[in-house]
RNA sequence: GCGCCCAUAGCUCAGCUGGAUAGAGCGCCUGUCUACGGAACAGGAGGCCGGGGGUUCGAAUCCCUCUGGGCGCACCA
């Protein structure tokens, strides 16, 4: 039995005691459901409830005395063994270990799509993140979202969403010049110019240009910066690609601000804003009025001298997502642009949509890593693909992972290099390779999930307290799952995955699945590797949300 | 000045849209191995949940305020 399943069975009980007037609730005073907690200590029951605490005084009644006439009703609920009223009038609910047991076949038969639902089908979600600025690799200040964006994206999928992961390259606009201006400076020998980009990569994306163009020294400044900021921009794009595929992130859409520009977006944006009528001029300047819309000033899109504004080109983006059909958009921003989220939405909101509903900025806080190496090839910054080459892949991603993304966090790579479980990831990981071990050594050993044909599965055999205690985690799993989507917090998950890990651990440690010596093998062996393998199939499914791999053998 | 975020064990941090005795990992102390992989398990010490008010059956959680940190307030991108 799931707590999802319990939990309809229990509003199910209410509606029925209302029902039948056993209870004096009004109608409109009905939760939809009711939501069943695990208990911290274990002689609470396997289940707890404070619905009555919390109905009571609509009721008109006392929350021990509501708890006593849901609490009769709750008994005759198929699986339940026990229902007792405690304290002030939570109820303890205990499930009989057939009806908890049966949970290990579902999931192993549910297989990958044990934890998906379908509570965010219908939703066409757009996700931009990262979205760095293709003038230097990607480093430390991106790494946050792009592990937490793309677990998002994976989370959201796996409640039936429909998500485009998008990254904005800004190739337009002055930096895209002081780039070129960087390289062609570095290409002559000369160092870096005032304002320009430091770090041996412009170097290195000098030498790359030099391939592609032997005679590039050769041309006049003029001649040679077009040509420059194309081929290093390509080169720097490409770099940024390739260590985003090593940190397992997947991009959909790689959108270009230039191609908005070109695609003449910019003057559109400002001309269909202007019809919603919320374009004003000023000053020679064409200003947006967001403060319309809770912005603490107006924008302005195009400058007196003509030239339009970054703020122009948000514009023409957001309205380009909404043009493509996205009903939400979610853009995951670092702390500094936090001043961001309120002109955004007045975006939003000047293109006619809601901001409450179509536009999601979440904001993510700085990371920093405790005497880390710097960069001298990226001009003294931590480089995304030097810290996933030293740390590894799995490590820097579950630990961006298992923090929500609005508190400061500080990383010690001295601590994540170890790899013993002084790193929470390697816990996870290793539970699932312990667990993939005993399967192959129950089966090397005879023990089979089936016999005979057919599955030899006696869910009343799981009854040992550690295992009631898997069960129940495992069981808990797709409504984190949910929450986690709901959220958009995917440490959950990552914590989550840690308390399945332990009570894999003690279970493991308590209960053998092969059978010992001589002994014969029982269907207790076989249906405890039923629960083995489902405990292999949340840690899989979990990890996989995560971005992180989910080894055989370690 | 205005605005956003944060404050929980020695350290890094959780705390499930208000619930029962506030948790995990690491660090420290003590145990468990003729081991389905010990990268594990059991136990212990360690907390006025930054301070002060309020809301109610009940607050780490919600509201107000103070203190102490981080960040942002362009006709830059």
């Amino acid at each position: 039995m799931t707590p999802e399943e319990l939990s309809l069975a229990i509003s199910a009980c209410l509606k029925d005691a209302v029902a039948a007037g056993e209870i004096g609730l009004p109608a409109s005073n009905i939760p939809a459901e009711v939501r069943v907690e695990r208990p911290k200590n274990r002689d609470h029951g396997d289940w707890a409830t404070s619905i009555a605490l919390q109905l009571a005084r609509a009721a008109g009644t006392n929350p021990r005395e509501f708890a006593a006439v849901l609490g009769a009703r709750l008994k005759s609920i198929d699986g339940v063994s026990a229902v007792d009223i405690a304290g002030p009038g939570f109820l303890n609910i205990t499930v009989d270990a057939g009806a908890a047991g049966a949970l290990a076949r579902a999931i192993v038969e549910a297989g990958a799509a044990y934890g998906t639902n379908s509570a965010l089908a219908g939703h066409v979600v757009n996700m931009e993140f990262v979205s760095a600025n293709p003038t230097g690799p990607l480093h430390i200040g991106h790494t946050r979202w792009a592990a937490l964006g793309d677990s998002i994206a994976r989370v959201l999928r796996a409640s039936g969403a429909e998500v485009t992961a998008e990254y904005y390259v800004n190739d337009a606009g002055s930096q895209m010049d002081v780039f070129a201006q960087s390289v062609l400076s570095r290409l002559h020998g000369r160092g870096v110019p005032d304002g320009g980009y430091p770090g041996e990569y412009i170097a290195d994306l000098g030498h790359e240009v030099l391939t592609q163009h032997p005679d590039i020294r050769e041309l006049t400044e003029v001649a040679a910066l077009p040509v420059i900021r194309g081929a290093a921009y390509k080169a720097q794009l490409h770099d940024i690609k390739r260590t985003l595929a090593e940190f397992g992130v997947d991009f959909d859409v790689y959108f270009s601000e230039q191609e908005l520009h070109d695609a003449g977006a910019i003057e559109d944006a400002v001309v269909r804003l202007r019809e919603q009528g919320h374009v004003y001029d000023d000053g020679g300047a064409v200003w947006l009025r967001t403060t319309d819309f809770g912005d603490d000033k107006d924008r302005v899109m195009v400058r007196a001298n003509g030239e339009p504004t970054y703020f122009a080109a948000d514009a023409a983006y957001y309205l380009s997502k909404k043009d493509r059909g996205y009903t939400e958009k979610i853009y995951l921003l670092g702390a500094d642009h936090h001043g961001y989220i309120n002109r955004l939405k007045a975006i939003a909101a000047a293109a006619g949509d809601d901001p409450e509903v179509n536009i999601e900025v979440l904001i993510g806080q700085l990371v920093s890593v405790n005497g880390a190496k710097l960069s001298k090839r990226a001009g003294n910054i931590i480089e995304l693909k030097d810290l996933i080459s030293w740390l590894g892949k799995d490590a820097v991603r579950y630990s961006l992972a298992r923090f929500p993304a609005d508190s400061p966090l500080a990383l010690d790579p001295d601590l994540l290099k170890k790899h013993s479980n002084e790193n929470p990831v390697f816990y996870v990981q290793y539970a699932h390779a312990r667990s993939r071990g005993t399967a192959r050594n129950a089966v090397a050993a005879g023990v089979d999930r089936r016999v005979d044909g057919k599955d030899s599965f006696e869910a009343s055999l799981l009854d040992h307290a550690t295992e009631n205690e898997l069960l129940s985690h495992l069981g808990s799993y797709p409504s984190i799952v949910a929450r986690a989507a709901e959220l958009r917090e995917p440490h959950r998950i990552a914590r989550h995955l840690e308390v399945i890990a332990g009570a894999y651990h003690r279970w493991y440690d308590a209960c053998r699945v092969a059978p010992q010596g001589e002994e014969p093998i029982t269907d207790l062996n076989r249906t405890r590797l039923w629960l083995n393998d489902a405990t292999s199939q949340v840690l899989a499914n979990g990890l996989e949300l995560l971005g992180v791999s989910a080894p055989e053998r370690m």
